[in-house]
DNA sequence: TGACATTAGTATCGACATGATACTAATTGC
DNA sequence: GCAATTAGTATCATGTCGATACTAATGTCA
């Protein structure tokens, strides 16, 4: 028989940190949350757990302070050791921010931030990317009432790419997971759109097949 | 890592351990590897990162010292921090054991090994569950030449569910992953199986639409 | 005023995937 | 030979997906 390891008495010490990639849609590409610091360098937000605090309430702590605001989605997704430093990475979901905020960047330009933050969002952006398939994190982007048009933008930010119109809705009209209002909204441009409510089912349990399409890696 | 501020904030020290669930798929089901301890108890295999070591490298030195053999693929799930001890979850998947090998159990009798560990092992099947359709894990727990049967087998042991056989048979023949030999193998009863082999093939990359059909929690 | 651009939303169609059912094929055991 | 068992295939109804093209309603601008 193999030998057991004894029985984790002496492990190795660390100090735990915790990286917080906030993400949010906004034209149908991806923003990142970072700030400037006091040199004016940009960084992701990170700070550590407290004695007793779970990571968890540790990240969404760290998330709304430097966001100042509610996370619509927070969780874990990968740690790393690096020496003596163990870093754990949440990937965060929140609402688009308004326009004259500076403190998030384009998802294309965030090479300033350096290569080992680039590692952290592409990690992060690929989680938010398979939990939309997993979850309804995508209407707890949007307010109450939206179009389809905006949920459709919502998840061609997150999935960076571009989806079909038609499929889309015959998708979410089956599901039955938006109620129409009778609200419509102009947007300046072009023919008014009809508002819908987010409408919380129960699971569909539609087991479905098996892929065999995945991406080699 | 992002860079910290300057004003040097001290992080939580904490021990960092490492637990590993190695899985197998057995007759259609799943079995965990929990040898027994000095007191005849039952445990996952645990252990700790090295001085300077990878908590993928360090899980994989595990897992080999615990089972005596290769791993067919281990992946990070999920890090717990509880009190000043941060552990780190693994999931394995290894080709099916000996029958004669009492340190597997069946994944529906863990209840001795505590809440905490069949929280480990929930999690980690679940994860490996999610890998399944996303990478070619299923073919490193088969001999170079298989049935279609066993490969079937090993998927409804890992998805924990039924399958249906042509259209696993169509899915696979579509995505060109086998190649039939010109052998077959009779397992005693019934007509003898074709035996294949795995073709690793380049990613098909056949996005698909939006599903709105998931689990809710 | 009226053509045009723009955005929302729908209809239709072909291609393909899925799963149920039923069938054929080849072996062992009796 | 015959039943039981497992492998493998054929057929068919249904559903999903994406392309294309269409209608609908608004603002813009000549």
């Amino acid at each position: 028989m193999p030998s057991r390891p004894a029985s984790g008495r002496a492990g190795l010490r660390a100090t735990i940190s915790i990286d917080v990639v906030l993400l949010a849609p906004s034209g149908g590409r991806l923003v990142v949350f970072a700030p400037q610091e006091e040199r004016g360098r940009r960084a992701l937000p990170t700070g550590a757990p407290r004695a007793g605090e779970s990571l968890e309430n540790a990240a969404a702590r760290i998330a709304r302070g430097a966001l100042g605001s509610a996370i619509a989605w927070l969780e874990q997704v990968v740690t790393r050791l690096d020496g003596e430093s163990a870093t754990v990475l949440f990937a965060g979901l929140v609402a688009a921010p308004e326009g004259g905020d500076d403190a998030w960047i384009a998802r294309e330009r965030t090479a300033p931030l350096g290569a080992a933050a680039r590692r952290q969002i592409d990690d992060a952006a690929t989680a938010a990317g398979i939990w939309l398939d997993r979850t309804p994190i995508a209407f707890r982007l949007l307010p109450g009432s939206f179009t389809l048009s905006e949920l459709q933008e919502v998840y061609e930010a997150i999935l960076g790419r571009k989806l079909h119109k038609a499929s889309f809705r015959r998708a979410l009209q089956s599901a039955r997971l938006v109620m129409p209002t009778r609200e419509w909204r102009s947007e300046g441009r072009g023919r008014p759109a009809q508002l819908y409510k987010f409408v919380p089912r129960a699971p569909k349990a539609s087991r479905r097949g098996v892929r065999f399409d995945w991406l080699m890696s």
